[in-house]
DNA sequence: GATTTATTCAAGCAATCGCTTTAATCATGT
DNA sequence: ACATGATTAAAGCGATTGCTTGAATAAATC
């Protein structure tokens, strides 16, 4: 019996799905399993546990993502090139661009999913990121200080986390602004 | 026996305290008891039921925030009187402060707190709090438009959005920041 | 075709969830 | 002192949680 996905995707596209809606703490295995038509025990015994395929799929798109970033800030500023703050924070956003047009998932889901990661983090990143996201804040830090010699390292890194916030809440669009579209008589 | 504080706002404070700290959907209602030194019926039997609890514990400060800034408004802009973009925008922020200093939380968690109702908002917002939101939307929108004709109500919807977003986000600033404080040489 | 390995399945485990029940205890008014 | 209503406490309810088990099935190897 062939199928045409395998059970390891059909579980990490519905978790993918059910965390973008409703945050990790509110998803359940039976949650996934039902949603991915899949048996319960597979999470185990393709992930491990519940918080091994939480990791798994913080993992499958912020690696990219990161790894995309450091190719275009080197490309930018290698070799003793001078680059200007503009492009460096383009460095900083496209790439999430770049990977959810490289993937099956909507844009929409796709940075729901990345602001959960952001908000949501229960227990921390998976410990095999944070080297990763050391080395672009470091690089990332280090460039913008470069170019913006007047800023100091704080308000570089205070800056960068609501440039990151702001793009992370984005999708999180509440029920505010539709409800006020519609009481609104402007 | 007289105690100093009553069961019902131990219960509160407990539960504002965790909630901050670890989000809606982590807090079981055993977690709060726990903090409380009370019995796990007294949450039933002073609220109702834990998410009556979380829409009291999400009430009690918002709700006083947006009369506040209703008030500072009318202020500004009743009987005819120009506001700018600026005093408006400070009409909209400043009274999380002012709420803040008149309670016995501290800032830090009062801010988390916040946060939390913003992000984590399970199920949407509680429904007697739906038409205070409303007035408060629906009347800086009108009251930025006044003072800044070119914006459209998308527009100042927009950055009424994000201005609350990062608001919310500031006091979530996670390790990143801190260990960049240590990994950074500069 | 037989054997071994990888995967799926139904069933059930202990732990915890929100909540209720019933009885004891407290405070208050007469 | 007694009765009344408000509050607290211990125990336990059914449901759900993450996870494991042992057998059945599919796939791969010989």
């Amino acid at each position: 019996m062939m199928e045409r996905k395998t059970t390891k995707s059909l579980i990490l596209e519905a978790t993918e799905r059910l965390v973008a809606e409703h945050g990790f703490e509110s998803v359940s295995l039976r949650d996934i399993t039902n949603d991915a038509q899949v048996n319960v025990a597979a999470v185990n015994y393709h992930f491990g546990s519940k918080e091994k395929l939480f990791e798994a799929i913080q993992c499958r798109y912020i690696d990219p993502v990161n790894e995309e970033r450091l190719r275009m800030l080197e490309e930018l500023t290698g070799e003793g090139r001078v680059a200007t703050v503009r492009e460096i924070l383009e460095a900083f956003m496209r790439p999430f661009l770049t990977v959810v047009k490289g993937s099956e998932m909507s844009e929409k889901l796709f940075f729901k999913l990345m602001g959960r990661c952001v908000m949501d983090p229960q227990g921390g990143l998976p410990e095999d990121m944070v080297p990763g996201m050391k080395k672009v804040a470091e690089s990332f830090t280090k460039a913008l200080l470069t170019a913006a010699p007047s800023l100091t390292t704080e308000l570089v890194l205070w800056r960068l986390h609501f440039t990151f916030g702001v793009m992370a809440q984005t999708p999180m669009v509440p029920a505010e602004i539709q409800m006020q579209r519609i009481s609104s008589k402007r």
